[in-house]
DNA sequence: TGATATAGTTAGGTATATCTAACAATTATA
DNA sequence: TATAATTGTTAGATATACCTAACTATATCA
């Protein structure tokens, strides 16, 4: 049904997703915030969103995903939330970086990569020894420019 | 003097980099292969390059990089293999899509994340042991879903 | 060397995604 | 409840990045 949403309209479709979460009733108005536009953008995007079956959205009313629309903008956030995760728990990157770049990269990852990205974080989640030894020695590394001794001399 | 390029003029100058490496004379036409677009797009691109400087373009005749710009192109060009890299040996993502996603991500990783990446490859790079036993059972995790005996018994 | 093939350019069109300014509907309040 | 404030919409402009079709320059070779 729906074809492939441009990189906007997806950002629009989770930006609607992201502020329902809260439970908070969603206006054009929290959206164009959301995603620092002004408003005659937000309406232009709810309308092609709302053509193609994701957004049911009555004039001046209230809006809400439909059921097709939730559940793609949930795909959406999920992979902003594991690739926020991957650069700042496994490449130790600043939150804000990390919330930065997930934005902009969760539009262009393919399935492939994203499912790897995913299974790193449980690999290591998975760890019987808890935090990974090793991963401990790249924030070493990272913050020292060298691997510790221990490892070093092994 | 170079203002930030689009996503879409850092394609077209690192088109015209990579075509140069092979020491290939650049041509509008090889660039409108190489990035599967019209020779007229490749115009408009060229234009705008050469205005901000980058390449260097007599009508009708070869295409060259000016300093800044083999320097700016050579820089994307760092991320996108340094991406692939990481993707291909790191998350075991199949070449092809590695060099997919490196294309698209290539544009919108920040100094950061990419930085970390690239730590993140010589760290693996630096192991004593060689290839690092834990990337080895990431491998396996991959293929059977669950790590090997000798890591989960520990 | 003149005809033809190839490559490059120009002109003009389409789609996306933004904006400002003007206007309309809804909501809040005096 | 009439008016003002807020919110949403429409109309029309701009910029990017493509495209096709028509045209022009350059290169090839008969």
């Amino acid at each position: 049904m729906a074809n492939k949403l441009s990189q906007s309209l997806e950002d629009y479709l989770e930006a609607i997703y992201i502020i329902g979460l809260d439970n908070k009733v969603v206006r054009v108005k929290e959206i164009a915030g959301f995603l620092d536009v002004k408003t005659p953008s937000v309406v232009d995007a709810v309308n092609k969103l709302t053509e193609s079956g994701l957004v049911s959205h009555e004039k001046y009313g209230y809006l809400e995903l439909t059921k097709e629309g939730s559940k793609l903008a949930g795909r959406i956030y999920l992979k902003h939330e594991k690739i926020y995760k991957f650069f700042k728990d496994v490449l130790i990157v600043s939150e804000e970086v990390s919330k930065k770049d997930a934005c902009k990269i969760e539009h262009y990852i393919s399935k492939e990569t994203m499912d790897h990205m995913i299974k790193f974080i449980r690999f290591i989640e998975s760890c019987p020894e808890g935090y990974p030894e090793w991963l401990k020695h790249f924030k070493y590394f990272l913050e020292h420019g060298k691997r510790p001794e221990e490892c070093r001399k092994k």
